[in-house]
DNA sequence: CATTCGTGAAGACGAAT
DNA sequence: ATTCGATTTCACGAATG
């Protein structure tokens, strides 16, 4: 029921502010529902519920790991082949102006195999670097598969990754590393971020590695990424908890008054947002569990706990001194 | 009975040294 | 590399509805 539109091939480059498209009609409001590219989701534009998440990427289901517990929502991980290399192709053009006979070539071909020489020498010092890149690559696209997330982000990995390249940041950190790390970084600055946690189990390095890896880029790199928004985790959880749209603005809102009032500081913004679910799914009369929001966001109950009430307090506070 | 609330001990992480 | 401070988590029991 969305055919309306023609279809526009998307624009790569310059996508700087948030694109929308006019996809069709809420179905729980009648509200319009656009595709945030940014995000890379569906959003209704009035209640902002999410009506269809991670629909950018239908990548391939790979087969599953087999090592770490099994999350049962991990439907993807690592491809079970990584050999991908030039195998048999890397033979070496002699440097002897000689046919395979030993006889002299004439000129016409000895400037033939000059030419090829040259493209032989090309071809073998890229090759090293462009192997690693396209591992990386490939493994970047991998995770964002995984994780559902969008084009753009893959994109600006790709963009971190090779300036990490360029600058020689890869002495003695392994290239999953930096590639998750490239892939963390740009999920952050796209606003679809994902947390430690969540890049963990579809990353085939330690959370403890890859994150000291994004360390490392973000600080040699100059990236600007701001301590992560704990609103931009609330689409996909409410989406995930089946919430009502009066409840994920109520969430929402919930949080903007928090942050205005101080109360994040160091504190998980996954906690955050957890919290603000919770305490909104309360709020509306929709009551939602700690133990399931819990679950869904993958914090522990006791998080939800102390922020939900500092959460009220906020509110509280905002409102009394309004 | 299920859920929520509060607590102390233990681990993890970042910052500072 | 180690130490320190804050945060999160786990496990438990009590209170609440």
């Amino acid at each position: 029921m969305t055919e309306t539109q023609p279809l526009t091939t998307s624009r790569r480059g310059q996508t700087r502010e948030t694109e929308t498209e006019d996809t069709g009609a809420c179905p729980e409001c009648d509200g319009r529902i656009v595709t945030d590219e940014e995000r890379g989701e569906q959003v209704c534009e009035d209640c902002g519920i999410v009506v269809e998440d991670g629909l950018v990427d239908h990548g391939p289901e790979w087969r599953a790991f087999d090592d770490e517990d099994a999350d049962e929502k991990r439907r993807v991980g690592a491809p079970t082949t990584k050999l991908l290399h030039d195998d048999g192709l890397s033979s070496v053009i002699g440097w002897q102006n000689r046919d395979a006979h030993g006889r002299t070539l004439n000129s016409e071909k000895r400037s033939k195999m000059e030419r090829l020489r040259t493209w032989d020498e090309r071809f073998r010092t890229k090759d090293a670097k462009e192997r690693n890149l396209k591992q990386a690559l490939g493994e970047i696209d991998r995770m964002a598969s995984a994780l559902g997330l969008p084009e753009n982000v893959r994109e600006t990995a790709s963009v971190i990754y090779r300036r990490a390249v360029d600058e020689d940041l890869l002495p003695g950190r392994s290239i999953e590393a930096m590639a998750t790390g490239s892939l963390y970084a740009a999920a952050r600055q796209g606003g679809t971020p994902r947390s430690l946690d969540e890049f963990a189990t579809v990353s085939r390095v330690e959370r403890k590695e890859f994150a000291r890896a994004y360390r490392y880029l973000a600080e040699e790199l100059g990236l600007a990424i701001e301590p992560a928004d704990p609103v931009e985790y609330v689409p996909r959880f409410a989406s995930d908890l089946e919430l009502s749209k009066e409840a994920t603005q109520r969430a929402r809102s919930l949080l903007e008054t928090a942050k205005s009032a101080g109360v994040h500081s160091g504190k998980s913004p996954v906690g955050l947002a957890a919290a603000a679910i919770y305490a909104a799914s309360i709020l509306v009369n929709e009551k939602i569990t700690q133990a399931e929001v819990g679950e869904a966001a993958n914090v522990s109950e006791v998080t939800i706990r102390n922020r939900y009430r500092e959460l009220l307090d906020a509110q509280d506070g905002a409102a009394t001194a309004a």
